[in-house]
RNA sequence: GCGGAUAUGGCGUAAUUGGUAGCCGCGCUAGACUUAGGAUCUAGUGGCGAAAGCCGUAACGGUUCGAGUCCGUUUAUCCGCACCA
């Protein structure tokens, strides 16, 4: 039969859409199964060929594990939140939901074409209200609670307010809770909340006119965009997600991930042990050690500073500290001599923008204070530097510097000529002068010297030594410190979800939640105010009425009843963070998704998506659903089981060769002296096939090549690519996918004319799902093809028993393929498949039995021919209910083995031995052989190995 | 600098996990059928060699009867983090 894909793939998809083939019942007996994919942001561009290679592989799964007989969701939405929606509106007027729309509408059509399984009637939009009351739901969740750490889980603040009233604990610091007014006590527990307004220093970027998150700025740029990002002191909502550092640490344990990104999880989150220090302030007229203050060690926050290092071995080191140059104590303790030069210093470093001091790391600089500390444990003191190699955001903003075993300690040392002592040395009785050293002796083995009571210790044992006396003498603790920061969670955006929060008196309040959702009020204009306030600065309508309890005109703001709403919008990751929880109950409107539901489906089993989210939305997600977990909502603490990271897909990019001289003349590849006399040119991929130009195309391509001319290919060069008379030959590259390189592969364009089928099947056989690789289409051919042999199998279709060699080729593949899912290795399932066509393709008939379970083998890979041949065959209904095929193991069976053995590593020796056979019989049949009696010349053996199915060794 | 990974024909890749390296596909070569071929089919295709054979999985070394696979050193490429004390 011939294969009609342009037929057979609309027919089939419309099929699928009336029958509801994909719909997916939360109450099933069949065991459940939960395959997510992660969604989209509909950009203007559409997919390109790298989108669905992720929703391929995973459709893949979700088909196999249906006809494995499990009840599968496998969902698909839109995280339709987001800064390119809202750049173009503000440069057409655009509304961004109508672009939203359109997008969706054209992502949705993109991904129907290639035969997806997804439950459409599950889709859920981050920006659609319905969606979005339960993020803004979750956030006043957030709000309203706190991490209690003897519990280790987030409670209600009330349960916090509880233990203040009854003093179980006391307010820090502040005036004991009794004593503070109502508003008083609002901010003390603003510290607590694990959503919060703070002033925090943020990524301000003038530019987009927001405030990004850490993981949304590289080298100092944004990553939308690339727009210079600086330091800027904002008040702004942040997530506490520190509070979860280390579950979120813990958790990574729990779940399948590969290594690489769990790695790269505990590298964000930072956790690093050491300990926590106070040093005290020398006095700065005392010159003897037994005169420095040591006495005041109780009253630690006027007189000492604390400081975190996670080599506590070392602090016989300490030749100097260095505090950063925001810390609140400069100002206290620089010397009258040193002040001009210290805040000459400090305004510089916070005017540098952090690009600047990125680019700038390995410039030494830093300033004197004039201040001495006290080093607690020698009693010597030390010099206090400010320099901005220390970073405030870090541990407590101030360090203690052992040049000799630090390195940046050591370049500021060296820099500032300040001494060098050496305290850890690998061979204790081989010391060397630092002053002769290049460089630090960082690692963390070796020996204490010169170290007081510990010298002499293992650095290990220093450590815990040094700890214990620190604590002892109650001058500081072992201490987890860790890199993650606290969310900001603040946008100053009009396209995303608005905080269901108003301010009295300045300080925030929660819409009730019965009032939810706060709808996303209409602006006339999407950029900030003439004020610098964010987009909802404009909104005519963005008032909140706390008695009617309903939003209202911005004018009708009295401050009595009538407050004004929050004017910053949530970030990406708002939408995306708890999606996959929604997806189990997507239309319900009383809760996030109800407990049957959750219940039900647990978690997500297997997750597929790119690894650029490792520091983002895999990271937040975890927050939200331990959250969440917390509060009772999810039920499992990690959200994603399993997951797997797709590759990228990179851009293989075409050139033709411009002549230097002639601008319409272009020289084809291979024409010796090419390179010299030839610019290259990018040339758009869909007028070149296998690296051959199409030359009427290219002249219609654009109008200054209306005229070219073309030196092309002679037959000089046998073995290159098709490299006959006549052709014109383009050098390739591998670059990114983009438009601007005319190498973008739209998934339309190969659907159109090879048909779905073949897409999906290429994308699989292009390699690993894991490993990124460039886009090529010179392989296409071959697949299609496959397709082409595999319907023909059916012109010798006979309902003749299958032989015995048909029946081991088929149990075979069966075998081969159902390993190759399981391991989600989808290249060796499509060539199998290949084996598998041609071996019958050699067979006069083929019998029906044995194409009734290749279809169904096929159906995950190739879901529309696999329908169109399962009709052919005499089935009714469709392929996807059809149970997928166990083989028989009893035909996998060989007659026969062949071992090799070996002598000695350098005989060989082949046997033919009947298969089944035991290890004793394999021995004997050794020593039987005429062959094997002949090399042994009557010796007993040493050794026989026998190793099952594989090979016999023989050691004389 | 720290951390993670990868390295196999002209190309994408495979190798039952320590057992005959190169399956499958592309490309290439030759042939068949064709007015034609960018269709289809058949055969060949790691390198050197006329052949027997020798060499061959980034480089060097090790363990082993046996290494693409395990261990050590080095090199190259990719990814993540990066003054995180």
């Amino acid at each position: 039969m011939d294969y009609n894909f342009s037929e057979i793939e609309p027919k089939w998809q419309k099929y699928w859409r009336e029958q509801h083939t994909y719909r997916c019942l939360n109450n099933s007996d069949k065991p459940h199964f939960y395959v997510l994919d992660m969604f989209p942001y509909p950009s203007g561009a559409g997919l390109h060929v790298g989108h669905p290679l992720g929703y391929i592989a995973s459709d893949i799964f979700a088909r196999y594990k249906r006809l494995r007989g499990f009840n599968v969701l496998h969902p698909m939405g839109y995280d339709a939140y987001g800064l390119p929606a809202e750049q173009y509106a503000i440069q057409t007027g655009q509304h961004p939901a109508i672009t939203t729309e359109k997008n969706i509408a054209r992502y949705r059509e993109q991904l129907d074409k290639i035969g997806f399984s997804f439950d459409w009637e599950r889709e859920v939009r981050t920006c659609d209200p319905k969606y979005y009351k339960w993020t803004q739901w979750t956030f006043i969740q957030l709000f309203n609670h706190y991490y209690d750490t003897e519990m280790d889980k987030a409670m209600p603040i009330s349960h916090l307010v509880e233990k203040l009233e009854k003093g179980e604990i006391s307010a820090v610091g502040d005036k004991p809770w009794k004593e503070m007014s109502d508003e008083e006590r609002q901010d003390y527990l603003m510290n607590f909340r694990l959503a919060y307004l703070a002033d925090i220093p943020v990524n301000w970027c003038p530019e987009l006119g927001t405030v990004l998150a850490n993981d949304e700025v590289v080298n100092g740029l944004s990553v939308r965009g690339g727009y210079p990002v600086e330091r800027k002191l904002m008040r702004q909502w942040s997530l506490r997600i520190t509070a979860y550092a280390q579950r979120l640490v813990d958790g990574l344990n729990e779940v399948e991930w590969t290594d690489s990104l769990k790695e790269i999880q505990r590298n964000w989150i930072g956790r690093s042990e050491g300990a926590a220090v106070w040093f005290p302030l020398a006095k700065s007229e005392a010159t003897r050690p037994e005169e420095i203050l040591m006495g005041q060690i109780e009253t630690h926050e006027e007189t000492s500073f604390e400081i975190f290092t996670t080599r506590p071995d070392t602090i016989f080191g300490v030749t100097f500290m260095v505090l950063c140059p925001e810390h609140e104590m400069i100002e206290q303790i620089t010397t009258p001599e040193q002040r001009e030069e210290v805040e000459a210093y400090v305004a510089w470093a916070k005017n540098r923008s952090e690009r600047e001091r990125q680019a700038e790391v390995k410039k030494v600089s830093g300033v004197f204070t004039g201040a001495f500390a006290v080093n607690p444990l020698t009693g010597e003191r030390i010099p206090i530097w400010v320099s901005d190699y220390v970073l405030a955001g870090y541990g407590t903003g101030a360090i203690m510097a052992v040049p000799a075993h630090d390195s940046r300690d050591f370049a500021f040392a060296r820099h500032f000529n300040l001494p060098i002592r050496q305290v850890v040395a690998l061979d204790p009785h081989e010391l060397s002068d630092p002053a002769t050293w290049e460089e630090s002796m960082d690692a963390k083995t070796g020996y204490s010297v010169n170290s007081g009571f510990v010298t002499g210790m293992k650095v290990k044992d220093a450590m815990a030594a040094v700890i214990d006396k620190i604590e002892e003498m109650g001058i500081g603790s072992r201490t987890v410190n860790y890199r993650l920061r606290d969310a900001i969670f603040s946008r100053q955006r009009y396209w995303g979800e608005p905080f269901p929060i108003y301010y009295k008196n300045n300080r925030p309040y929660t819409i009730p939640e019965e009032c939810l959702p706060l709808l996303l009020p209409e602006v006339k204009d999407f950029k900030p105010t003439a004020t610098g306030e964010p987009p909802l600065g404009h909104a005519t309508v963005w008032a909140w009425d706390e008695q009617n309890r309903q939003v209202v005109e911005t004018s009708k703001i009295d401050n009595k009843t009538v407050f004004p709403l929050e004017l910053s919008t949530m970030p990406g990751f708002a939408g995306s963070s708890g999606y996959y929880l929604r997806y189990m109950d997507p239309r319900n409107d009383e809760a996030y998704f109800s407990k049957e539901a959750v219940e039900y489906w647990q978690n997500v089993d297997l997750y597929v998506g790119g690894a650029e989210h490792g520091t983002g939305h895999l990271i937040y997600a975890r927050f939200w659903n331990k959250f969440l977990f917390d509060i009772g909502m999810s039920v499992k603490q990690e959200p994603f089981q399993k997951l797997v990271n797709q590759g990228m897909i990179q851009g293989r990019s075409n050139f033709v060769y411009r002549s230097k001289e002639d601008n319409n003349l272009f020289i084809s590849k291979n024409i010796p002296g090419r390179a010299e006399k030839t610019v290259p040119i990018h040339v758009d991929i869909n007028i070149v096939n296998n690296d051959i130009l199409d030359i009427e195309r290219f002249r219609q391509w654009r109008p200054e090549f209306a005229n070219a001319r073309f030196e092309l290919e002679d037959q000089a060069m046998p073995g290159d690519n098709k490299a006959a008379a006549g052709r014109y030959v383009c050098g390739w590259e591998i670059e990114k996918m983009s438009k601007s390189m005319y190498n973008v592969q739209n998934p339309d364009d190969l659907v159109a004319r090879y048909g779905a089928d073949t897409l999906r099947l290429y994308e699989m056989f292009l390699g690993p799902v894991e490993q990124a690789k460039p886009w090529d289409t010179n392989g296409i051919e071959g697949v299609h093809r496959f397709l082409k042999k595999f319907c023909k199998l059916f012109d010798s279709l006979t309902d003749a028993p299958a032989d015995k060699a048909q029946l081991k080729i088929l149990h075979q593949t069966i075998k081969k393929i159902t390993d190759d899912i399981e391991r989600f290795s989808f290249n060796t399932a499509v060539s199998n498949f290949m084996i598998c066509t041609n071996d019958l393709g050699g067979m006069k008939t083929v019998s029906k039995e044995v194409l009734d379970k290749l279809v169904v083998l096929l159906a995950p890979f190739a879901p529309h021919i696999a329908e169109e041949l399962y009709h052919v065959l005499g089935h009714e209904g469709s392929v996807c209910q059809a149970e997928w095929p166990d083989y028989d193991p009893a035909m996998l069976v060989q007659d026969t083995f062949t071992y090799p053995v070996s002598f000695n590593g350098k005989m060989r020796l082949t046997l033919e031995l009947p298969n089944g056979i035991t290890q004793e019989e394999a021995v004997a049949a050794v020593k039987a052989d005429t062959l094997a009696q002949k090399w042994l010349d009557g010796k007993e053996p040493k050794r026989i190995v026998f190793v099952p199915n594989k090979i016999i060794n023989i050691v004389i």
